[in-house]
RNA sequence: CGGGGCGUAGCGCAGUUUGGUUAGCGCGUCGGCUUUGGGAGCCGAAGGUCCCCGGUUCAAAUCCGGGCGCCCCGACCA
């Protein structure tokens, strides 16, 4: 490719609407052009890069034995009220009417229909287990799109279901997808974790999260010290801390300070009344109700300073739940949301839990059950009752590893991909069913596996770059080379136009900067696209007849070849590049 | 949706507080000359519904009202 003709506007400064260094350098290099936001234009450099990402996830999904299919953008309404989710989703979805009033959204997962193929198209067992995938565009209109690609609305994603007979089947299909990421991903050169994580608005049980390590990233994972424990923060578990059955069996907690109510005059929050009685917020306790999908009512304590996991309470308490709401609040505790506490919620049948921390606290503050009032110098068990100490809360950096004696460490992520153990979610509202061998009806056991193809290409650009611009893992990289004449014209313009036409030749993917520009400029434009192999055509060829080469990432160690040697070194460096990108075999 | 910020030439911005000539600056673009190893110099030129609608005023980029768009911070996701 010669760079004159290619739609190549570098911009010099950073635009304005960018933040994240992702988003600015894909902006400034020409790959991406925004329309509206979170919608964007992949223009020849940036959509090359794409096409090089979809390509690596179309073998390693080939090769894992799915097949390639493609589905339709737009979903009529029906499809989405069967399984509930057109009411599920929201806002999230982008809904369209056309001329004869009926109401379709735009694709945002394709659960729905797959599973409406799944159930036209197949009946018997023989035709299992089945894994079938796309590549495509994907519509969620969010609440906040954020970051350039890390977050658009309107993105590229590769999103597989697979079909088994039973859970030992769906084992099996999860197994494979697994790897085929860990290749995938690998093959990116991309760092990533993997994690366990809540399954979220797609539902299901098991499911495991690709994540990548990145100061901009959004979610939040823990990892141990030691063991290869990891998971998402919405998820992380901790071990007990340290002295936790001591301080349980002695079946209270050790102050001895009497019980006292103390007035706190329209203080609710944690911060209001802890400012109020001038103590620090982790010597308060919050209590929060919460109603078990069976009815129960479930009192959750947490120290002030610590965030309850609803996750961990559902699972805990063996149901989904949901916050109780104002009026039940009132009722049960007599008084005004605000001022819940601890006492006398018990003998009202209320089965109360409280987070590990709160075994060793002492002498601590308590809403009092009515208006305007708190206790102080509460201590749990001499004055209410406990029925379990639990893991209630998000899991922080110094937390215990739930596996092993480490420690906790947490990072901010890139959720890159996530695999997804359905079961029959959709297959059974849906009456989506085979006959099995037996002769029975059963329901597919699904699985789903997503990947973000366009935030793939962001998180690259998150991770790879330096202050000049992009570095490319060169299986993703829009070219593999780029030669420089330091003159636009004359002889050395020459010896590029004949290096350019070698590589071509065997096979490079090359671009030849052929523009009448000084050489600062384009030294500046080759290091911020970011191609891996810089071949610079300048003044040793006259004096030598040697050629320049050197890797983007290491601009430095520059290694100065005769011209008619270049095509061969590079191809040497090609080889080692793709080998050190090469996932290994067991993978 | 809540909170904050922004909207002036392709890009980055000044001007708006305190209304007043022909709306500026840098970069980029086009033409010319000189340059050529890390975003060159000089000369010349083009390029604007000052986000939109309405109001106030002799006069609005500037003040007022309404709307739209974009970015950032919080609850969702690949």
């Amino acid at each position: 490719m010669r760079l004159s003709q290619l739609l190549f506007v570098s911009l010099r400064e950073v635009p304005a609407e960018a933040e994240l260094v992702s988003h600015q350098l894909l902006l400034r290099a020409s790959f991406i052009r925004k329309l509206s936001a979170g919608i964007y234009t992949y223009l020849p450099l940036g959509w090359r890069s794409l096409l090089k990402i979809i390509a690596i996830v179309r073998e390693e999904m080939n090769k894992a034995g799915a097949q390639e299919l493609l589905m339709p953008f737009a979903h009529p309404a029906e499809l989405w009220q069967e399984t509930g989710r057109w009411d599920e989703y929201g806002d999230l979805l982008m809904k369209l009417c056309d001329r004869q009033g009926r109401w379709f959204c735009l694709g945002p997962t394709h659960e729905e229909v797959i599973t409406d193929l799944a159930r036209q198209m197949v009946h018997s067992y023989r035709q299992l287990p089945l894994n079938l995938y796309q590549i495509g565009t994907k519509f969620r209109d969010e609440l906040r799109p954020r970051g350039g690609l890390i977050r658009a609305r309107e993105f590229l994603m590769k999103d597989a279901y697979s079909f088994d007979r039973d859970e030992a089947g769906l084992d099996k299909s999860f197994e494979a997808m697994r790897k085929a990421y860990i290749r995938i991903f690998t093959r990116c050169g991309l760092p990533f974790i993997i994690v366990e994580a809540e399954a979220g608005a797609i539902g299901g049980t098991e499911n495991l999260e690709f994540m990548v390590i990145a100061d901009s990233g959004e979610d939040r994972l823990l990892q141990c010290s030691q063991c290869g424990y990891a998971a998402n923060r919405e998820r992380a578990e901790r071990r007990p801390p340290e002295g936790l059955e001591r301080f349980v069996a002695k079946g209270q907690g050790e102050g001895t300070a009497p019980l006292q109510k103390v007035a706190t005059p329209n203080r609710r929050t944690v911060e209001e009344v802890a400012e109020f009685l001038r103590v620090r917020p982790d010597q308060l306790v919050k209590t929060l109700l919460y109603v078990a999908d069976d009815g129960r009512i479930v009192a959750a304590m947490v120290r002030g300073d610590h965030e309850l996991n609803e996750a961990k309470l559902a699972r805990l308490v063996g149901t989904k739940v949901r916050m109780a709401d104002a009026p039940t609040v009132e009722r049960l505790t007599e008084a005004p949301v605000g001022f819940a506490g601890p006492i006398g919620l018990k003998e009202k049948g209320v089965l109360m839990l409280a987070d590990y921390d709160i075994a060793f606290l002492s002498d601590f503050v308590i809403g009092a059950n009515e208006a305007d009032a708190h206790f102080i110098n509460a201590n749990w068990g001499r004055d209410f009752a406990i029925d379990r100490f639990a893991d209630l809360r998000f899991a922080d950096s110094g937390d215990g590893c739930p596996r092993c004696d480490g420690i906790l460490q947490m990072h901010n992520a890139i959720e890159v991909g996530h695999i997804f153990k359905l079961g029959t979610r959709y297959s059974e509202p849906m009456r989506a069913t085979f006959v099995d061998e037996d002769g029975k009806e059963k329901p597919f056991v699904m699985g789903c596996y997503g990947i973000g193809i366009s935030r793939i290409l962001a998180t690259i650009a998150e991770i790879h770059h330096d202050d000049d611009g992009l570095i490319f893992p060169i299986t993703i990289a829009p070219f593999e080379a780029w030669v420089l004449p330091i003159e636009s014209e004359g002889d050395l313009r020459e010896v590029a136009e004949r290096v350019y036409a070698d590589l071509q030749r065997a096979g490079v993917e090359v671009v030849l900067d052929d523009r009448d520009e000084r050489a600062g400029v384009k030294f500046k434009d080759m290091d911020l696209v970011g191609v891996p192999i810089q071949i610079v055509v300048g003044r040793s060829v006259r004096e030598r007849g040697e050629a320049e080469i050197r890797l983007r990432r290491n601009r430095d160690d520059r290694r100065y070849l005769p011209v008619h040697a270049v095509t061969e070194t590079v191809l040497t460096l090609r080889r080692q590049l793709y080998a050190e990108l090469t996932p290994n075999e067991e993978a």
